[in-house]
DNA sequence: ATAGGGTTAG
C-alpha cells in the first residue's frame, strides 16, 4: 500500500506518460480493458487526462475514449479536457466540455479547476463575450477570491486589452504573490504602459527569472530594445537565472537593434552554457542573424534545425527576401511546400517580397492566388499592398493601378504607397499626383509621400510644381519623422538622433564627414546635384541644423571599425543622398556597408547596391 | 488525481 501511494498512479497510467504515438495507448487500453479497470471513474478519469494531456495530437482520441467509457464523466474528466484544449491550436472546444460540466446528468458543478483552465481558453480566443460571461460565473459560484483564478482572469483580461479591469482584479487580491504581481506586470507592458510595470517591477518585494522575463518582453514589445538590453544586462550582474525565453527576449531585442555582435555572443553563450535549443529559440537566432544581415549565417543554422514550424519558415523565407535574395525565398517557400508545414498569412507575406525584390511578378501573382484557393487565407490590405509593389517595381504602374482598383477592401496607405514609389521610379507625374492625393485623404500629414511627389516633379524641373507643394507642407504643417541611426561598436551601440550632437566623439565625426565629402568631391560627385530638391531637405534642416543620421553613423564606422562591415540600422527609408553617398565610399574607401533601412537591406559593395538603387 | 506569471515570423 506504502508502494502504491508512493508510485500515485496505476502502473498503466505511468506507462501512457511515456507513450508517444496512438498504438502503444491502444494497447494498454486494451489491457484496461481485459482487466475491467476502465469500469472504475477514477481510472476512467486518470487514462482520459493522460492521454489527453501527455500528447495534444492524441486530443481527438481522448475526446473519443471519454465518449466511450466515462458514463457520465467527473468533473475530474472534464476538466481535465477543458485544459488540455485550452493549450491546444483549437482551445474553443474546451467550451464544449463547459457545457458538459453544466448540463451533466450528474449536477456537476464547475470548480476552481474549471475555471482556471477555462480563463486560459478565453484568453487564447480573445474571446470577450465569453470571457466576460466565464467572469460572471466565476462570481456566480463563488471562486472571486481563489488566487489561480484571479491570476487567471488577469490574464484573461490583458489579452482582451482591457488593463483597467485587469486593475480590478488584481486590486481584489488579498495578499498579491510573485505570481500575481508578474500577471498585472505583464498586462501593464502589454497594454502601452511600459513604464508603470517597470515601476511595479522595481517595487516588487521579489523578482524570479520570470518577472524578469516579463519585464524585458514588455520593453521588446513597445520598440524599446535598447531598455531590453540594459535590463537584461541588470539582470545578468543580479546574478539571475538566464532561461532560453530570456535568450529569446534579448535576441529579438538585438535583432530590432541590428546588433550583431550582441546577438553573436549570446548565441555563444547558447552553445557555452547548453541552454536548452527549442523551435522558438533556434527561430529567434535566424531572426537575428537575418535582420542583422548575415542572411548566410541565419540559414546555416537553419538548415541545421532538427524541427522547425510555421515561424521558423516565415522567418528565413522573410530573412531572404529582406537581404534581397527573391529567388532563394521562393525556392525556400517551395522546400517548405515540400516538407508540408502549412503556411499562413505572415508566410506569404515573405514569399510576395521575395518575389518582388527580384521582379518575379507571374510568380508573386501565383503564390497570392493561391493563398484563398489552395489555403484558405483571405488576403489581407498589406499582402495587396506587396503586390502593388511587385507589379510597380517591374514597371507595370498600369497593372498596379489596377490590382489597386480590384480591392475588396478600401485601399490603404501603403497601397498607394508602394504605387508613388514606382511612379517615382519611372517618373510617372500622372499617377503619382493620382496616389498622393489618395494618400493624403487618407493621412493629412504623410511627410514620406509629398517628399516623393517633389521628387518627381524635380526629375521634371518643374520647380514649380515642387515650389508649391513646399507651401502645402508648410501649411499643413507636414513634419518628417525624426531620423535615427544605429551602429554597434564592440558589442557598445550607439544611437544618433537627427540634430543630436551629443555623442562624445561627434568632433571627430564631423572632421570625417568633411574628409568624406573631399574625397567624394574629387572622385567628381557632387551633393545633391538637383538644387530644389535639395530646399525640400533644407528646410528639414530648419528645425535639425543637421546631416542625415545614416552619413553620421557611417562616418562613425568608419572612424572606429577596421577590416569588419560596416553595419548601420536606420528607422526611415535612406534618402537618395546618402544612399549616393554609401555607394561612393564603399569604393572610395574600399570598404563594406550594410545599411537596413525601414524596409529593406542595402549592402554595398564596390560602389554598387544590392538593392540596384529601387527601395 | 488537476491549477496561476515570461518567449519567436509581419
Amino acid at each position: 500500500m506504502k508502494c502504491l501511494k508512493r508510485i500515485g498512479k496505476h502502473p498503466s497510467i505511468s506507462l501512457l506518460n511515456s507513450c508517444s504515438g496512438l498504438r502503444e495507448v491502444k494497447q494498454i487500453q486494451a489491457q484496461l480493458v481485459v482487466k475491467g479497470s476502465l469500469k472504475h471513474p477514477h481510472m476512467q478519469g486518470q487514462f482520459v487526462a493522460t492521454i489527453a494531456i501527455n500528447n495534444p495530437c492524441n486530443l481527438n482520441y481522448a475526446t473519443h475514449v471519454l465518449h466511450r467509457y466515462t458514463n457520465p464523466p467527473t468533473l475530474f474528466t472534464l476538466n481535465s479536457m477543458i485544459r488540455a484544449f485550452s493549450k491546444s491550436p483549437t482551445p474553443f472546444k474546451s467550451l464544449i466540455f463547459y457545457s458538459h460540466i453544466l448540463h451533466s446528468p450528474n449536477n456537476l458543478s464547475p470548480d476552481n479547476y474549471t475555471f482556471t483552465f477555462l480563463l486560459r481558453t478565453c484568453a487564447q480566443l480573445h474571446a470577450r463575450l465569453t470571457g466576460l460571461s466565464v467572469h460572471g460565473a466565476v462570481i456566480k459560484h463563488g471562486f472571486e477570491h481563489d488566487p489561480h483564478v484571479q491570476t487567471g482572469l488577469v490574464f484573461m483580461y490583458a489579452e482582451l486589452g482591457c488593463l483597467s479591469s485587469c486593475r480590478g482584479v488584481f486590486d481584489g487580491v488579498s495578499e498579491p504573490d510573485l505570481v500575481s504581481r508578474t500577471a498585472m506586470l505583464h498586462a501593464y507592458a502589454k497594454c502601452g504602459d511600459v513604464d508603470f510595470a517597470r515601476k511595479m517591477f522595481d517595487e516588487m518585494p521579489h523578482r524570479d527569472h520570470v518577472a524578469w522575463n516579463a519585464m524585458i518582453a514588455g520593453y521588446v514589445q513597445c520598440g524599446r530594445s535598447g531598455d531590453a538590453l540594459d535590463m537584461f544586462h541588470l539582470m545578468q550582474m543580479e546574478g539571475v537565472k538566464l532561461n532560453e525565453v530570456s535568450m529569446v527576449l534579448v535576441l529579438s531585442a538585438c535583432a530590432h537593434l541590428g546588433a550583431l555582435d550582441h546577438g553573436r555572443w549570446v548565441h555563444a553563450y547558447v552553445e557555452r552554457y547548453k541552454v536548452r535549443m527549442t523551435v522558438t529559440l533556434g527561430t529567434a537566432l535566424i531572426d537575428m542573424y537575418a535582420k542583422c544581415g548575415n542572411v548566410d549565417r541565419a540559414m546555416e543554422f537553419f538548415w541545421g534545425m532538427k524541427e522547425r514550424n510555421v515561424y521558423t519558415w516565415s522567418c528565413a523565407i522573410g530573412g531572404l527576401a529582406m537581404n534581397g535574395l527573391g529567388e532563394e525565398s521562393v525556392n525556400l517557400f517551395y522546400a517548405m511546400k515540400q516538407e508540408e508545414v502549412e503556411p499562413n498569412g505572415v508566410t506569404f507575406i515573405s514569399v510576395l517580397k521575395g518575389c518582388s525584390v527580384v521582379g518575379l511578378v507571374e510568380e508573386g501573382q501565383k503564390h497570392f492566388d493561391s493563398m484563398r484557393s489552395v489555403y484558405g487565407i483571405e488576403p489581407k490590405p498589406d499582402h495587396y499592398g506587396l503586390m502593388v509593389d511587385m507589379y510597380g517595381r517591374a514597371g507595370r504602374l498600369e497593372e498596379a493601378l489596377d490590382f489597386i482598383n480590384s480591392m475588396p477592401m478600401k485601399p490603404h496607405v501603403g497601397a498607394w504607397s508602394a504605387l508613388l514609389h514606382a511612379c517615382r521610379m519611372y517618373k510617372n507625374k500622372e499617377l503619382g499626383e493620382l496616389a498622393l492625393r489618395k494618400i493624403v485623404e487618407l493621412e493629412d500629414k504623410n511627410d514620406g509621400a509629398y517628399v516623393l511627389l517633389s521628387n518627381i516633379y524635380a526629375d521634371y524641373k518643374n520647380w514649380e510644381r515642387v515650389s508649391s507643394l513646399r507651401q502645402t507642407m508648410k501649411a499643413k504643417g507636414v513634419k518628417k519623422l525624426p531620423g535615427c541611426s544605429v551602429i554597434e561598436i564592440g558589442g557598445q551601440v550607439h544611437e544618433f538622433i537627427v540634430g543630436d550632437k551629443s555623442h562624445p566623439r561627434y568632433g571627430e565625426i564631423e572632421l570625417k564627414l568633411q574628409e568624406i565629402s573631399m574625397c567624394l568631391g574629387q572622385a567628381g560627385y557632387v551633393a545633391n546635384t538637383n538644387p530644389v530638391l535639395f530646399d525640400i531637405e533644407e528646410e528639414e534642416k530648419e528645425d535639425t541644423l543637421s546631416t542625415h543620421t545614416e552619413k553620421v553613423a557611417i562616418a562613425f564606422g568608419l572612424i572606429s571599425l577596421k577590416g569588419v562591415p560596416i553595419r548601420v540600422v536606420m528607422n526611415l527609408r535612406i534618402c537618395w543622398d546618402c544612399h549616393n553617398v554609401a555607394k561612393m565610399i564603399s569604393k572610395i574607401f574600399n570598404r563594406e556597408i550594410i545599411v537596413r533601412d525601414r524596409n529593406r537591406f542595402h549592402h554595398f559593395k564596390k560602389g554598387d547596391c544590392s538593392c540596384k538603387d529601387y527601395w
